[in-house]
DNA sequence: CACTTGCGCAACCAAATAGTTGCACGTATA
DNA sequence: TATACGTGCAACTATTTGGTTGCGCAAGTG
């Protein structure tokens, strides 16, 4: 529980995900969290001790409420290995390309 | 290891989101596949595994050797995901813009 | 036909994970 | 001040993970 985490470990957990999304419309104390799942309190909690860990949520202390919000630019370390991997994929098909156009040319 | 796997258990996994990125480029055996790793040839198998159960990798048997290729689109579930969370985001600033409004007009 | 090569698969193992229960400790409220 | 809330945190458990070793088997090669 107190490896190290990374964005992509934090969603590859559906609760972890609902949660994200739930904090993506607004922010919101652990109890409000864990009223959206069958899961315990605890269970939640631990969820949000993921989150925070690797950034993805920050707190804010309110009386003795604590509220969570997202770290919404947490997220762009994803959008960012999509990139690269889309990337990567695009550079393969203008190899591919480059193969059929010289098959092209050498049938000539 | 034979739970249900989704695409974002998948790329939880360092290596196997190496893996992928790998695979964007080219088509491989997992002997190739092993040998950009340090891990052992069962090792990477075994996430090999893991990315064919959740359909990103798809095998092509070629004589005693297995090519395992990308199934590119297996992807795009993780694009929409992301692109639900910018949505909900998004939403959420233009309440934010909705609310500055009405302070502005208030104020006048 | 022996022999090597490429691979999957089963059995094991240590570590990590998700969840549970129970408690501690400030902050509000009667 | 006594009590109820909101929450974190520690201990314990079952399950899953990532990895290792070793075997088996089909496809090629001498």
């Amino acid at each position: 529980m107190e490896t190290r985490r990374d964005v992509f470990q934090a969603i590859a957990d559906p609760t972890r995900r609902a949660i994200i999304l739930l904090l993506a419309v607004s922010a919101m104390t652990p109890n409000a969290i864990a009223e959206h799942f069958n899961s315990s309190r605890q269970a939640i909690s631990k969820h949000i001790q993921v989150l925070t860990e690797c950034e993805i949520l920050k707190q804010e202390q309110k009386g003795r409420e604590i509220h969570y919000h997202l770290n919404a630019s947490k997220m762009n370390e994803i959008e960012k290995w999509l990139e690269q991997f889309k990337q990567l994929l695009a550079k393969r098909f203008d190899q591919l390309d480059d193969v059929l156009k010289q098959l092209k040319s050498e049938k000539k």
